[in-house]
DNA sequence: CGCAAGTTTGCGTGCCACGCACTTTCCGGT
DNA sequence: ACCGGAAAGTGCGTGGCACGCAAACTTGCG
């Protein structure tokens, strides 16, 4: 799902993931300059230099396609998490995982309002948005589940901490669109998190 | 919205609540008969004895109308916080509200798995139903709110903590489903909502 | 080099959302 | 009891979308 695995990509499937992303970003910069309601199926296809039909065979909605680029965080985000040394605690990993991959995918700088508001405001995105936000939960939960050697429920207590901030990311997110003079998206979500203490998940038992 | 303050509801009003609700009950039964990708626009509105046309005042999608039952849920998810004694410490009042909730909803028994199937495991629902989740949401940060008085971002950490309630909800409901001779949804309930620990909202002042 | 699998494309069908104008219903004031 | 008019229901037409099907084309691989 991300790419960056070349060797067991055939030739053929490199092309097609080629096409798969030019239709996401093409649907997403049509969104950014005419708002998502005013982007006809048409309209993406051509930008790609692809037949209408052809397009439907990538994506089943216009909504889907301009949320098609977020779904790839979702493998970062898991890789995020992984990325922390083992000793860490669960809950500083998370936080420090998740505010590491935000800036992994935006350099460092504040994330383009523009986007985000396309992406994460337009009610009729919205749908397909929190939808998007549970394939993040999933990877993420497996991520966490790794972190989880021993406990009883495992398995419902990793999805349920991957749902929580996964939400208070998705909160964070809101909230900072909405104070444009506020605190920096960095502190926002930092802050966001802290509210949903995972202190109780760390508490069953660990190993060093 | 809730139906419950009867004094301020024009005649015309309650029909046209009336209407609507009769729409999103056929729309769900219909979804339960055949399955939520074979229930036509049409049916619905037949099942009512409205034309179809009518239909498109209050659904703009069959989706709309399948989940239109559960978006009622959010008042009363707000009302039950809010009927915990003002004392009780945020993380128990907001389990026991949800978990009497809940109960108040399937009359305390087992919530019905083909219902819970259709709606929340349906994949052509699931963005629909996910939005529905986000009113959840919000009614309950409110009523979150009024009880984090003096916190220095209430905003924030009111939105934060009931997005992730919600999302541990939604994540033992999805367990639930998946194991079928698993625990009682009562308990898989009170067991996802222990994992996202309130502890840290109870302590108003924190470092920033 | 040629075949077979995979991909793109055009077409047709059924379905849907919604603007518009018309009809019906019925609330509310006199 | 009556009536004016707003609100709700309805029929129709338009633009748009998803997808099955089959033909044309591309390309990896033996």
């Amino acid at each position: 799902m991300t790419a960056q695995e070349g060797a067991p990509l055939g030739l053929r499937e490199r092309k097609k993931l080629a096409t798969r992303r030019a239709l996401g970003r093409a649907a997403l910069l049509l969104a950014l300059e005419r708002g998502p309601e005013n982007v006809r199926v048409d309209d993406i296809a051509a930008a790609v230099g692809v037949a209408p039909r052809t397009y439907n065979n990538y994506f089943s909605s216009v909504e889907e396609a301009i949320c098609s680029l977020n779904v790839e965080r979702a493998a970062q985000v898991a890789a995020g998490l992984r990325a922390r040394p083992a000793g860490e605690p669960l809950a500083e990993a998370l936080v420090n995982g998740i505010v590491g991959t935000v800036d992994g995918y935006t350099g460092g700088a504040e994330p383009d309002r523009a986007v985000v508001r396309v992406i994460a405001g337009a009610p009729m995105l919205r749908g397909e948005f929190l939808k998007s936000m549970t394939l993040v939960e999933r990877a993420l939960a497996e991520a966490i589940a790794e972190r989880l050697e021993a406990a009883a429920d495992r398995e419902l207590m990793s999805r349920v901490l991957a749902a929580a901030v996964v939400a208070a990311a998705r909160t964070a997110t809101d909230h900072w669109l909405e104070n444009p003079a506020g605190a920096p998206y960095h502190a926002v979500l930092r802050r966001a998190l802290s509210f949903v203490g995972t202190e109780a998940a760390v508490a069953p038992e660990r190993d060093g």
